[in-house]
DNA sequence: CTCATTTTTGAGATTTTTCTCATTTTTCTT
DNA sequence: AAGAAAAATGAGAAAAATCTCAAAAATGAG
């Protein structure tokens, strides 16, 4: 087990009964092993190795790489999503909204750079995971609607656009730079129809008053 | 052989002699079976019988999937990007190449489903592809500054940003739909900068003097 | 501390996929 | 049409991955 990454589910089931502690041993390596090789070229033993459990034991808990991944996602999807709506209590304005969850997200997966990456391809292999972890999303999008600050449609496409462009961010810059994030929510705006100042303008202000560290 | 899409590979060696001809086969199959599984959950034997070979020929002509891979990526940008280039002759304005040149994209996407998911998949795993293949978008890129159409920054990430809005078009609506292609396009140009009316009406520009059939 | 219950273990059976190569078949030049 | 060279074949060896289960070890309630 190569312990230097935060290990969420073995935190959450400290106290818990063996069970509950094994399968949360397998479920953080499994976010470590999913995050390097990839879900699809991952092997059971390369995630029972990683956690340093016996090959049998993973059949103890789950049935196939599937069902584990749906129960990584998941349980990222609740960590993920509950950090980011922490931050935003009392945000009325729909592009600061916009801005500063894609902000805090990137955030998120600089701090913990295997968590985006293993959700993201959930979100992708388990469909039913994606209305669950976009809901917010549209939300905001249709609150920065209603004041009119956005001026285009709101569809599936345009949903999975932005989360497109996340991906993108991620994928060229695991590191996750304050530049890559700043472009990255800076495009977010562009392309809910602000232009490139007030996009510019909207992420410096988010960077000023949330960001500060 | 499921005959049914046009056999690109197979059709540029008719008259070559045998091994040409056998060769394209293989990388026609793989176009198919990487479309319909994805690269990493192909078989050898998924090609070979598609193909209607004997599983031993493969090896005859490649080591690995990834060198197949290589092949058929190059072989379908190669062809693509020749398709688009077509059709931009003496187009000088910016913000037109680039929705022109997106349009004719997808508008291949629609007419060969397969070839832009399995390009896509080959640009990823075959890093050293990408940059080949988006050579012709940063030029465009480049006029559409230089004109001062676009008033953003051109770089690595908004070239991966355009490839994946792209990308998110394709995966929601594999049809490619005339909607979606619109979409596709706005997105773009508002990605680039451009306001939300000043992107429809060149798509819809466009639209009208390049695409009607 | 005790001991019934729960959990882990890992050797090996099974399944899946890759890869080889002696033989057969096809190609194509003369 | 002959026949040497090139290509295709597919059975099966080898490698890689999954999955099972009887035995051993750890747990934790009383």
């Amino acid at each position: 087990m190569a312990a230097t990454a935060h290990q969420l589910f073995r935190e959450q089931s400290t106290g818990k009964k063996k069970r509950e502690r094994t399968r949360s041993t397998l479920l953080d390596s499994a976010i470590s092993v999913f995050a390097s090789k990839g879900f699809e070229a991952t092997r059971i033993t390369d995630i029972t190795s990683h956690a340093e459990l016996a090959n049998g034991t993973f059949y103890n808990y789950y049935q196939d790489k599937d069902e584990l991944l749906r129960d990584v996602a998941t349980g990222l999807a609740v960590e993920i999503t509950g950090r980011i709506n922490d931050e935003m209590e009392g945000l009325t304005h729909g592009p600061t909204r916009v801005a500063l969850a894609t902000a805090r997200l990137l955030h998120v997966a600089r701090q913990e750079p295997e968590w985006l990456n293993v959700l993201l391809e959930g979100v992708f292999i388990v469909p039913e995971l994606q209305s669950a972890t976009v809901q917010y999303l549209r939300q905001d999008l249709e609150i920065g609607i209603e004041q009119g600050h956005f001026t285009i449609e709101i569809n599936l496409l345009l949903v999975n656009q932005i989360l497109s462009l996340i991906r993108a961010g991620l994928l060229l810059d695991p590191d996750m730079s304050d530049a890559t994030i700043r472009q990255t929510c800076e495009a977010v705006l562009r392309l809910l129809g602000l232009t490139p100042t007030k996009s510019r303008k909207q992420v410096d202000k988010v960077f000023q008053r949330h960001l500060e560290n």
